[in-house]
RNA sequence: CGGGGCGUAGCGCAGCCUGGUAGCGUACCUGCAUGGGGUGCAGGUGGUCGCGAGUUCGAAUCUCGCCGCCCCGACCA
């Protein structure tokens, strides 16, 4: 490809509106351009790379035994209204009508129609099981779009739905499907985890997020360098304190902490470290009703955790006005004397003489104890986020933290859509039973962004040369002066396609710094230059994308040895 | 949804406080020079100053309303 019959819409300057390097740099090499919240054209460079990555996830997924195929993007409200989700999905599902003022969406995911399609053509065992996908255009009307494609309304998502005769059938296809996930990682050469996840309200046996790793993403893995544990951090069990309370071994007492309010001002303030100090805090339960909530000071509520427990399926912080009329201050807030519902968490039940807050403003109790100041805790529930250095669920270590973006989810759904569907089949037996149902994504447009967060430097973007737009960059200096560089890089730009190699020869006429500097922005892993200073001799100049230095290489056999340097 | 910030040329910004005919850099066009890391000089093109009201002789600038964009956020009691 010529770089004067592409289109190149480099920048110098990222624009405003970008924080993150991967978009910054999205926008810098012209990979895409905004055209609302959250919803973004893909210039033709970066659809390149979108076609990359699609094109090894249908691979993989073709491999592995799934079958495309297309759902509409605009699906009518009937189906959504039958599974439920018409009124259990929220604002992020787009709805609209048309002209007869009929309700319909934009599919946000498609179980409904895939599931339509299975109860009509699935009727027997015989056609059990089939593994459903598309990689197609999905919209969410997401409350906070951010980072670019990265958290869009508008994005590109591979959606596969799998049926079933019964569970380990399902079961089966999961782990195909695990495996698949890793070979599609594996082979776009991401840095990459699969955690155990969530299984939420859906239910089921098993749930497994598919995370790149990166400073920059928005989820917490709690994993464990010994073992093969891995979790999101809501769904990591903070295990029990091994081992019994220590006794109360001081009377309580009540001192002045003025001004003290949070955990961090009060440590400092009486010199105690933050797990001797309680954290308590006030919430209304989905029935209206007020609980404490007690942690260790040096633990973070996990919303998740809690939400699972029955009467905080829905819950909320109380605000400043409701916490002053339990008689209490912000600040100062603790659970002696309160004669409120108590929930406690694991590690909080095993504090003895701790600190907390004494309900007056100025003041904390030293000393407290269960069982003695205050109830022995009766609901203990593990319901904090874990920590480094915690024990592993598993037994096997100490857990470590870090972040990632979630790029692939899969999911055993079990019944849950066809049966409120009615997707039934025939079995061997002649018995009509409900399908067992699994479905599977994979955030294709967000692989871009997240292979970017992972690989860049100052220059710009990086490319794993799986996903590369290009493979190699033609650069020649001085083509308009030089008939001899101009045609060697011609003729090696043809020699270099026909070997299958794909090339951009960059035959704008522009200075040597120009096109150095966008064919590294644009991140084209490797690049040769064409000079009449090396013609002289017979050499071409080659450097790779993260090399430090260029190295010569004969204009003799340069296909040859320029086929095994873009190999990798 | 709440809090904060920002909307002036394709992109990055100044001007606004203290009203008086819109500016810088870059990009783009033309010419000359240059020719291995965003080159130099000269001359140009391009703006309903987000939108709408209001105040005023006069509004990018002051007032009100709306729209859009970005960041943070339920929380340490």
């Amino acid at each position: 490809m010529r770089v004067s019959r592409f289109f190149l819409a480099t920048l110098k300057e990222a624009p405003a509106e970008a924080e993150l390097v991967s978009h910054r740099l999205m926008l810098r090499a012209g990979l895409i351009r905004r055209l609302a919240g959250g919803i973004y054209t893909w210039m033709p460079l970066g659809l390149r790379i979108l076609r990359k990555v699609e094109t090894i996830v249908r691979e993989e997924m073709d491999r592995a035994g799934a079958v495309e195929l297309s759902m509409p993007v605009v699906q009518p409200a009937e189906l959504w209204q039958e599974s439920g989700r018409w009124q259990a999905y929220g604002p992020e599902l787009l709805r609209f009508k048309d002209r007869h003022q009929r309700d319909f969406v934009i599919q946000p995911t498609s179980e409904e129609v895939i599931t339509d399609i299975a109860r009509n053509e699935l009727y027997s065992y015989r056609k059990l099981p089939v593994n459903f996908y598309q990689i197609q255009t999905k919209f969410r009307d997401e409350i906070r779009p951010r980072f670019g494609v990265m958290r869009g309304r508008e994005f590109m998502m591979k959606d596969a739905y799998s049926f079933h005769a019964d569970g380990a059938s399902l079961e089966h296809t999961y782990r195909e499907m695990h495996d698949c996930y890793t070979r599609i990682f594996t082979r776009l050469g991401l840095r990459f985890r699969a955690v155990a996840a969530d299984t939420g309200a859906i239910g089921g046996t098993g749930s497994h997020e598919f995370h790149v790793l990166a400073d920059s993403g928005e989820d917490a893995i709690a994993f464990c360098p010994d073992s093969d544990y891995a979790a999101n951090i809501d769904l990591a069990e903070a295990l029990a304190p091994t081992g019994k309370r220590s006794p109360a071994t001081k009377p309580m007492e009540k001192i002045s902490t003025p001004g003290k309010k949070t955990i961090s001002e009060v440590s400092e303030f009486l010199g105690v470290p933050p797990h001797k100090i309680l954290k308590t805090l006030l919430v209304i339960s989905a029935d209206s009703n007020r609980w404490l909530i007690l942690l260790r000071g040096d633990h973070q509520l996990n919303e998740i955790k809690l939400g699972k427990l029955a009467q905080f399926s829905k819950f909320r912080f109380a605000t400043e006005e409701e916490i002053r009329a339990i008689n209490s201050r912000p600040g100062y807030l603790g659970p002696i004397n309160r004669g409120l519902g108590m929930i406690v968490d694991r590690a909080a039940a095993a504090m003895s003489d701790f600190v907390c807050g004494a309900d007056e403003a100025g003041f904390h109790y030293i000393n407290a104890n269960f069982g003695r100041d205050l109830p022995e805790p009766a609901d203990v529930f593990d319901i904090r986020s874990v920590v480094p250095g915690d024990p592993s669920p598993d037994g096997k270590g100490a857990l470590e933290i870090c972040r990632g973006i979630e790029v692939g989810h899969i999911f055993q759904l079990g019944t849950k859509y066809s049966q409120a569907m009615n997707a039934t089949f025939l079995d061997e037996k002649g018995v009509s039973r409900v399908m067992e149902m699994g479905c599977y994504g994979i955030g294709v447009s967000r692989i871009v962004a997240a292979a970017i967060e992972q690989n860049n430097d100052e220059r710009g973007i990086v490319w794993p040369a799986p996903m590369a737009p290009f493979r190699l960059a033609i650069v020649p200096i001085g083509a308009a002066r030089s008939a001899a560089a101009r045609e060697t890089a011609d003729r090696l730009h043809h020699e270099l396609e026909a070997a299958g190699i794909e090339t951009l020869l960059d035959d704008r006429d522009e200075r040597p710094g120009v096109m150095f500097a966008d064919m590294e922005l644009i991140g084209i892993p490797h690049r040769i230059v064409v000079s009449d200073r090396g013609l002289k001799q017979g050499q071409l100049e080659y450097q790779g994308r993260r090399d430090t230095a260029a190295q010569q290489i004969p204009l003799a056999d340069a296909v040859a040895v320029l086929g095994r340097l873009c190999a990798n």
